[in-house]
DNA sequence: CGCGAAATATTGACACTGTCAAGTTCGGAT
DNA sequence: ATCCGAACTTGACAGTGTCAATATTTCGCG
């Protein structure tokens, strides 16, 4: 994909991104469901089968968006870091509402990103994606790291409570996510449980 | 479907349960893709289009399996609360224990129990079967909940904490959940942040 | 400049899926 | 005994992913 930009395409012109963008755009307007390979196709105007020759079937174009969409994980959590970077912790839980907000805004999204199982084999094609997304996990984690203890426990610990509180929320195991504005919900209260985190 | 037991089928003999028990069979040996309203007949011995006479199509096949898979849930954290129950606060963490055995040890159908948008009319055949889970989760938080403050706080933090870590974990964030045994991993770590809830 | 090779896209086919409509079989109530 | 309805079958249809064969365009290389 370096030389995407660089190659200019013979037919369409970039399919592959175009591809990768209209699943983006099935998956917010229809869910899970409505990402399919041939309405990708059709959207972008080729036939049904012109995407196997960009993604390793139907497996690699959701693991292209994911991509695509990690990226933009990313850059939700940056921007909700910095826009309380007060303190360290601040910081944190700033992290943790830019997760949220991404989950709310992006569901369909972000239930690929952590749908499918992360070990099969196109995990390798956007482990430089989720491994940057992790990063700025680890570095609002780090000021709360004890020294000379492991730093993944309180890595996993904040990881998992935002990560959970998000996937339940979205699953509507709380209320109908569909009429939750970012803010409502004991989302504050859950994340006072981080001001414990790296104590004894 | 509360006089199924009571009725006698004409031809099968209780296709529904038939139907529900090939489910999580083909869940449990090929995943989730493998769960189909076909392959379910066709291993229950009846023709592809008989399940539609017991439930309202794939989707309400997926919400029997559901009802079903949440009972086998509810069971997991029982046995696993009741193996330590010395303190509170070790019951809790039993309970979390248990939830995390169930989604390592049955992985697609705890898919299944929390994949889909629970907000969908599907959601009422199983509100029996996902509150009585989440009844026992409460019973367990209630000696933590300060006096006058709303128990859902800590609910919501806790169920928050061991679904993300199960969640992470079954998509293979942390590693191969497929060489995983229960007790391996920061399990015990992250429960850690559990001493401190439900305090100021 | 021109030609061949390779990348790119199309067409057609196949098996599989969920779902519907119509027909068939069987049990039990009247 | 008969009939009605529930349970099931059969057949069909539109989508789906995927593969093989073909056509078309573009690039590299002589």
């Amino acid at each position: 994909m370096t030389q995407q930009s660089s190659k200019k395409p013979h037919h369409h012109g970039n399919l592959r991104q175009a591809l990768v963008e209209a699943g983006i755009a099935l998956l917010n307007e229809g869910g899970a469901d409505a990402l399919t390979l041939r309405k990708c196709a059709a959207r972008a105007g080729v036939s049904h089968a012109a995407p196997a020759h960009h993604f390793d079937g139907l497996v690699g174009l959701k693991a292209a968006i994911a991509q695509e969409g990690f990226d933009r994980f990313s850059r939700y959590m940056c921007a909700a870091a910095d826009a309380a970077p007060q303190t360290p912790r601040d910081r944190l839980k700033g992290i943790c509402r830019g997760y949220l907000r991404f989950a709310l805004e992006n569901a369909a999204l972000f239930h690929l990103l952590f749908g499918f199982d992360a070990n099969t084999k196109l995990e390798k094609d956007l482990e430089t994606g989720d491994a940057a997304a992790y990063l700025i996990l680890r570095d609002a984690c780090a000021p709360f790291v004890p020294v000379g203890t492991d730093p993944v426990v309180i890595e996993t610990q904040v990881w998992s409570l935002i990560h959970g509180y998000a996937t339940l929320v979205l699953n509507g195991r709380f209320w109908d996510p569909h009429s939750h504005t970012l803010g409502e919900g004991p989302v504050e209260a859950v994340l006072a449980l981080l001001d414990h985190v790296g104590r004894a």
